[in-house]
DNA sequence: CTCTTGTTTCAGTTATGACTGAAATTATAG
DNA sequence: CTATAATTTCAGTCATAACTGAAACAAGAG
């Protein structure tokens, strides 16, 4: 792996954004970096090419592990720890949305239910603002069981479903 | 609008997660507010609610204007100003996606379009790392395009998609 | 015009969370 | 079992961004 121009413009670009998409930016670069290179790396080569801490490596790939987007891998007669990422895009936007759902939507989820029993309870509370809870209720209980049934399509049919587009419509009615 | 203790779970809730969101917490707090509240509130009437600094509440709810979340509203023989936010939803969905699309997609899809044309000039780059940047490249632009057209659809239209869930791949094939 | 009421700006403070580096731990080879 | 090499933990430092409150600024009423 070579740290050329683009090689690096695209690493620290998705490091910023990185911190826009729930992780923070060394977790990002490392993706990345694993994403382009064209073999496995090992910790302290990863620590070479993006001059961060020995330590910050390590607790980056464990991050990245547990969200399964990062495997590890050996090399024979070598006893060292060698990384690599999915490499294929559809896959990590899977397991992205599934991780977002499971930190965004997940404990909204549960609070509303909560919120929801609760508030029928509470007998000085308006009847719009009850509505207004049961709504958004309803929305996150679609939307969450949406993304459960999306995560089981194969993504040769989710690219055709995409292409579609909006074309999707006619085929409803 | 009284803050019964749901209301305040909901508008707490609300203000953790905005954070993950990509806000900050007294902006998601006031949009849960004024999403729950049956009638729109002045600036001192949420300063009160939130126990937060009147200047936050102003810059607050202006980065909810500039998203579209929350428009001013007035009553005739005040001229104090009156804000209440979106009531729908879907509204509410469909607003927030855009500013996320902004926000997070379209930042890298220029940065990847840079990428991929410079890459290609590089002798010192592996083949392999220039099909992953092509590949993340197409990926991003397929989900640009979509969210795009997406936004095209009727809620009602949208609703009856989503309910669909993945019974929708019967109808591609 | 000036008084009152409401709004915004901004410098300073505070809170949060990422990052470092030294020390502790684990694992393998001999 | 000991020596060596690699990895992880964690307390402390540093960076970032939210929040406050005082002061400046607007706008309508009389």
């Amino acid at each position: 792996m070579k740290m050329t121009p683009a090689v690096e413009k695209y690493v620290l670009h998705w490091g910023e954004m990185g911190t826009r998409w729930g992780t923070n930016r060394t977790v990002a670069q490392i993706q990345a970096l694993l994403y382009l290179s064209p073999e496995p790396l090992r910790a302290d080569q990863i620590v070479d090419l993006l001059s961060v801490a020995r330590s910050n490596v390590s607790t980056s790939i464990r991050e990245l592990q547990s969200y399964r987007l990062v495997r590890m891998t050996h090399v024979l007669g070598d006893r060292r720890d060698y990384f690599e990422s999915l490499h294929d895009v559809w896959e990590l936007f899977r397991v992205i949305i599934e991780q977002r759902k499971q930190r965004e939507l997940n404990p909204t989820l549960s609070m509303l239910r909560d919120c929801a029993a609760e508030i029928d309870q509470e007998k000085d509370t308006d009847p719009l603002t009850k509505t207004r809870v049961a709504n958004m209720l309803q929305f996150v209980e679609t939307t969450s069981h949406w993304y459960e049934e999306i995560n089981d399509i194969p993504t040769s049919t989710l690219t055709k479903l995409m292409k579609l587009g909006k074309r999707i419509t006619k085929l409803v009615k």
